[in-house]
DNA sequence: TCCAGAGTTTTTATCGACAAAAGTAAAAAC
DNA sequence: GTTTTTACTTTTGTCGATAAAAACTCTGGA
């Protein structure tokens, strides 16, 4: 009944530049020329346009009057400030989620749990995953504003992420640290799996820290 | 020396459009051709087309592929979440910001809050102060992104006190409500701070909602 | 060698035109 | 009298061209 979503090359480009940019595929601070991006992703100046318009204001592309635009640069003081900022609002966000959730939010944390188990780290679906069973934790608290901000959060760690790939994962049993945070939230204790989500992110950190340090000296 | 900062056509249409929007002078819902608006702010179709998908990026314009653009909708739902999200998070920034304000910061909250004594309310500035007063409270909170995120959140509540301005305000000292936060935040007392902080928000939004309530019925 | 400046080449920002889609109103069919 | 069809209007999204601005290059001095 319902005609196909037709959605237009504008929204098609910034989908793939965003994409591209949280991928790593674009380096951080590389020049992004509106002709080279046209022909990339087969499209006019306009929409193309229009994507680096957005995509500046959610962050991921600076604005340099009359100059053009640039893919967001990316260093370890940023980080720092992201994970801080995200430890914050994720704390509050995850106590009013389980200050809210029932039956239904309970049975989303444990599949997303579940199927993050199930696949290894490394494989291709993995970041995927990890993403939904974060958004699960989340999920019950009752302000989309505070959950998209969360979201805008997670994109540009995960685009941190990505850029440290290279180096290896460290040696961290990454699985226990999401069992007793789903363990703390599902048994409302709300206090202790904020802390344990910070904890969460901070250990993550420290990794990326040293391996984002160890790229820039390369 | 500086040349003066020449910014672009689309830069221009982007802000005036956006005061327009919190303004109130375009109504909610409102819809956005590209034409008007163009004729408008006296731009091509480009300008304002790069303008409107930043904004909607910003969440003050809402887009529909295939038909155009609308202004974001208003209502007393929409309100209410975005005062929770304000709460929460503006706690979290007073907290960090009474824990890592300095002298500076002192002096800062101080001024500001004279600079908004000495305007009487409904004057032409008054809003821009008012604004500015918040602005300080938080302003030695450490993470510029958790900054602008509250940044963005008082635009949306201002443009929701414009949109009912046409109603009296109600008999309250909102003066001595400024004050008791001031005195808290510069004593260091976090916690009674940001329950101020909320109480002070949450008093705004029910006569808010009220008034709302009534335009709608009108 | 270093710098200043003129001229050339990219790149950016903007416009006007055009085609496709959505919306609208009137005519035809059931 | 309601629905469907059809023709028409408005609006949206996209392109290619163009002028203005920045970046680059080359040359001729000191």
């Amino acid at each position: 009944m319902a005609p196909p979503p037709p959605d237009t090359l504008a929204t098609q480009t910034h989908r793939r530049l965003r994409q591209d940019l949280l991928d790593g595929v674009i380096a951080p601070g590389a020049k992004l020329k509106v002709h080279d991006l046209a022909a990339r992703y087969g499209a006019g100046p306009s929409p193309v346009r229009e994507a680096l318009a957005s995509l500046s204001s959610e962050g991921l592309v600076e604005r340099l009057d009359q100059r053009g635009f640039r893919a967001a640069p990316a260093s370890v003081e940023d980080f720092d400030e992201l994970v801080r900022a995200r430890c914050w609002v994720e704390e509050v966000a995850l106590r009013e989620s389980i200050a809210a959730g029932g039956a239904a939010w309970e049975e989303g944390v444990v599949v997303a749990r579940f199927r993050l188990e199930r696949a290894a780290r490394g494989e291709a679906g993995w970041e995927a995953l990890h993403g939904a069973f974060h958004t699960a934790l989340l999920s019950a608290c009752p302000s989309p504003t505070l959950l998209a901000f969360c979201e805008t959060l997670r994109e540009r760690a995960a685009r941190y992420r990505a850029l440290a790939s290279a180096v290896a994962y460290p040696g961290r049993d990454v699985a226990a640290e999401h069992a007793v945070i789903a363990q703390a939230a599902l048994t409302g204790q709300a206090v202790a799996a904020g802390a344990l989500l910070a904890e969460h992110y901070r250990q993550t950190a420290g990794w990326l820290r040293e391996a984002l340090a160890r790229l820039r000296a390369a």
